[in-house]
DNA sequence: GTCTATACGTAGATAGAC
DNA sequence: GTCTATCTACGTATAGAC
């Protein structure tokens, strides 16, 4: 029986660490904040609800990480969209291809932003962290709807009511792709009938 | 001191009854089902948390009620436009006006729908309620879109998919509007960027 | 019809054993 | 590092007074 060395120490620390984010953002995403109890996570996480309060300090704290990595991770499309090379349109078109994979992908990260924006309950930190990368989202749209309008790509209009309308979309999207989650969990067989970016791009579409 | 009448006691029933619903669509569309306690639902409509039991049984059957109410009047946007005349488009605009103008003057129910939407955590009975009335607003939009299309108005392509686009649209518009609300209750100065008909139906429009 | 006091359950968080 | 036992607080729902 040798003891752990540091680094074994650490290593199982990060595991936990990751652990329980993992488990928190399942349960989060199906539940909520207010109606997610600690020994849920525990459970889904596979270790006592006495354990997780060695990792993080609350209930609050784990929410705050996980809200903070999922609006990282929208946050990165943006900058890569507006950074990229090519016509507005195709970096527009760039940033609708990765959101709407991702909520393909990753429906959880989005319920639990979704369930966030429409919640006044939530942690204040989870609050400022919503609005600090929502922002970031929404004003890189909002360039590229500018500069897809001066190329002639992107319909006339009001610059942010539609760059607003094209947000709103993808947000809706991910709640109805969570709620059918809930519905029909696994249903593979059916028709694909998911938004094709294209679709999605016509309500900018010049 | 003259005793109450059959007529005056059902007249302060009614009335407490409704005050009830009232406070807690309210109290409910701010903080989601779970972090709703009855004690902020009466101190909302100004009586005792006791008295609320005396008109429900519980916190799952004033909740019900409320995303009955709720679902009820978004349904009926959706029959309206149905059995209205004119032609596909005409009755597709109409539908989508009503839509966008409930958003607008009423934003708690939407608040709540879109709530009960992506919880996983509200009663049975409330769930139900949502895809009985749900499914009824589905299946008109996609009934005007197929005739829509037949007329040469609606873009061609999968109508299943327009119809969940379209009405994904409705629902982010939804939250838009309601997480805004929290962020800037009532900012009227503002210049007016909210979503106009004409760009919603863009995602449709031929 | 309405309120206040109370019972009961349970969730968040801590302490101490291993 | 991890678990179990426990404390404390609070929310739902009821009972009984007015």
């Amino acid at each position: 029986m040798s003891p752990r060395t540091e680094e074994q120490n650490q290593k199982i620390k990060d595991e936990r660490h990751e652990q329980i984010l993992q488990a928190g953002i399942a349960v989060f995403a199906h539940k909520g904040f207010a109606a997610t109890k600690i020994t849920d996570i525990a459970a889904a996480a596979n270790m006592s609800h006495g354990l997780i309060y060695h990792y993080f300090t609350s209930k609050e704290a784990v929410y705050v990480a996980i809200i903070e990595r999922a609006m990282q991770g929208a946050a990165v499309f943006a900058t890569e969209a507006l950074e990229k090379p090519g016509t507005a349109w195709e970096r527009l078109r760039y940033l609708c291809e990765r959101q709407l994979a991702g909520i393909r992908e990753h429906p959880e990260y989005y319920a639990v932003i979704v369930q966030a924006l429409t919640s006044q309950d939530i942690p204040e930190e989870a609050h400022a962290a919503l609005q600090r990368f929502g922002s970031k989202v929404y004003m890189a749209t909002l360039t590229l709807v500018q500069q897809g309008q001066q190329a002639g790509q992107v319909v006339a209009g009001d610059p942010v009511e539609l760059t607003y309308a094209f947000y709103s979309l993808i947000q809706g999207i991910a709640i109805s792709t969570v709620s059918q989650l809930r519905v029909r969990p696994q249903e593979t067989t059916d028709n694909d009938h998911s938004i094709k970016v294209d679709t999605a791009l016509r309500i900018l579409k010049a």
